[in-house]
DNA sequence: CTGTATCCTTATTGATACTG
DNA sequence: CAGTATCAATAAGGATACAG
């Protein structure tokens, strides 16, 4: 990271994406970010729906995810544990949209063997 | 969006989602292609600037980079060989974008203690 | 210089069982 | 149901050496 090359930019920008990144990233966060959009969600039920992970690897991303604000766990009065979307989670949404944009493109451009 | 599950959008916009991810995301995709924003680079050259990646990594990453069409490799007439990074690595920049602004906003978050 | 091969260590999963 | 504990399997990463 050379003055000539990465400068002052470069300098800002690099961290901030690896931030964003390391709390998006990782096989489930945005599944369990978007199944959560759908409504709250019980453990059992998040994880039928993210077909495959366990529940250790549930807990921990659910963990993770409370820790960034972007979910919470509610507990009602009857004892059932709920997780939640915070509202938080939406200023992901720009991101998320484009994400999916790009994504969609990218695999259209496989699909028509441009790449 | 309203029913109580997984739907029709949400099974359009997981797949997506991940396979942007897939792309994008890991230690040092977004460090390389911002590296290479800068200009070409030689292998070592962009060993130097990614200050901790060892060979076999990086020669990975290339790859990985190369076959997502993100990244090319030229060889000069002299025989040094150029990482290059292809202008369909634009078409990163909105994602890039919202990445580096979530990422600087979740930072000033957390530095306010607001999670 | 541009990598690959190898070996070794560490992180991440998966499966299963088990507790409150 | 909502997780944790444990252990085995696998993947990923670092260090070093070496070939073209």
């Amino acid at each position: 990271m050379e003055t000539a090359t990465c400068t002052d930019k470069c300098r800002t920008v690099m961290p901030a994406a690896e931030d964003a990144l390391y709390i998006i990233a990782g096989k489930w966060k945005v599944r369990i970010i978007i199944a959560l959009a759908s409504g709250d969600k019980r453990f059992n039920e998040l994880q039928r729906t993210l077909t495959g992970i366990s529940a250790r690897v549930l807990s921990n991303e659910l963990k993770d995810l409370e820790l960034n604000g972007l979910v919470s766990r509610k507990t009602l009065d009857n004892g059932t544990v709920l997780y939640v979307r915070n509202a938080y989670a939406d200023s992901l949404r720009n991101v998320m949209h484009e994400l999916v944009q790009w994504g969609i493109g990218h695999k259209e451009k496989i699909r028509n063997r441009e790449i």
